[in-house]
DNA sequence: GCCCAGGTGTTTC
DNA sequence: GAAACACATGGG
């Protein structure tokens, strides 16, 4: 997989994620936010809550369930998502804010955040990777989409494992993080406009080795 | 009008 | 565990 990354990394440059300029928690609304919508349709749910005034723990954990929903509208699924927000939020504030958590080992972080309501395995592994720089890899569906039709995977393989085999090519040595980091990132920008439930191969870096690729062109 | 988007929780088998 | 369903907006 690690020829994926550097063909893709010569093909798109950094990718510089997380997008937005916040600390770890704003990272984190984003991700929960970000949860099967758009990313388009999250800036604008995060500019509701920034012209609010409402981008910190206590101001969500604080806000009234049906004003935090309107703020967050666009993202879709607000009702679900404020509750999700304030839950995170409330933990957040209850951990004792940034500086308790960033002192967690990895693996405690990552069950803390799954025991938040809302918060599954890729929203968690988010929040390590862009909210807390440790070395963990992002599993969704571009990745299953890309990896399978290249034939690296089946595709209904359970998500630890793939966070696994990725982890074990990508994290070793030097600059593991920031190799995750840009790793998931160029999934999503290649899934976004190449490799799309109908893919355009022809503007694909990974063509010339991609079975998918091929069948097309017959 | 229909499919898709940087998922998660609940219910049911 | 795995499959089916609810949750909702905005763009192509």
């Amino acid at each position: 997989m690690y020829w994926v990354y550097e063909r893709l990394l010569t093909a798109f440059g950094p990718q510089g994620w997380w997008p937005g300029d916040g600390g770890a928690f704003e990272v984190a609304v984003g991700a929960v936010l970000t949860q099967n919508a758009a990313w388009r349709n999250v800036e604008r749910a995060l500019a509701g809550l920034d012209e609010r005034q409402w981008l910190s723990p206590q101001a969500i954990r604080d806000a009234e369930p049906d004003e935090l929903g309107a703020a967050i509208r666009p993202s879709g699924y607000f009702n679900v998502k404020a509750g999700r927000l304030q839950a995170l939020a409330t933990a957040w504030v209850e951990a004792g804010g940034d500086a308790a958590l960033a002192a967690l080992a990895t693996d405690e972080l990552r069950r803390w955040l799954l025991a938040i309501r809302g918060i599954g395995r890729e929203t968690a592994d988010d929040v390590l990777v862009y909210g807390f720089d440790r070395p963990v890899f992002v599993v969704d569906a571009y990745t299953r989409r890309i990896f399978a039709r290249l034939g690296l995977i089946q595709g209904d393989e359970p998500y630890e494992s793939l966070r696994a085999s990725v982890e074990a090519e990508l994290a070793i040595g030097d600059g593991a993080t920031q190799r995750l980091n840009e790793f998931h990132a160029l999934i999503v920008a290649l899934g976004k406009d190449v490799c799309r439930p109908r893919p355009d191969c022809a503007s694909c870096p990974l063509a010339s080795d991609c079975p998918t690729s091929r069948q097309e062109a017959v």
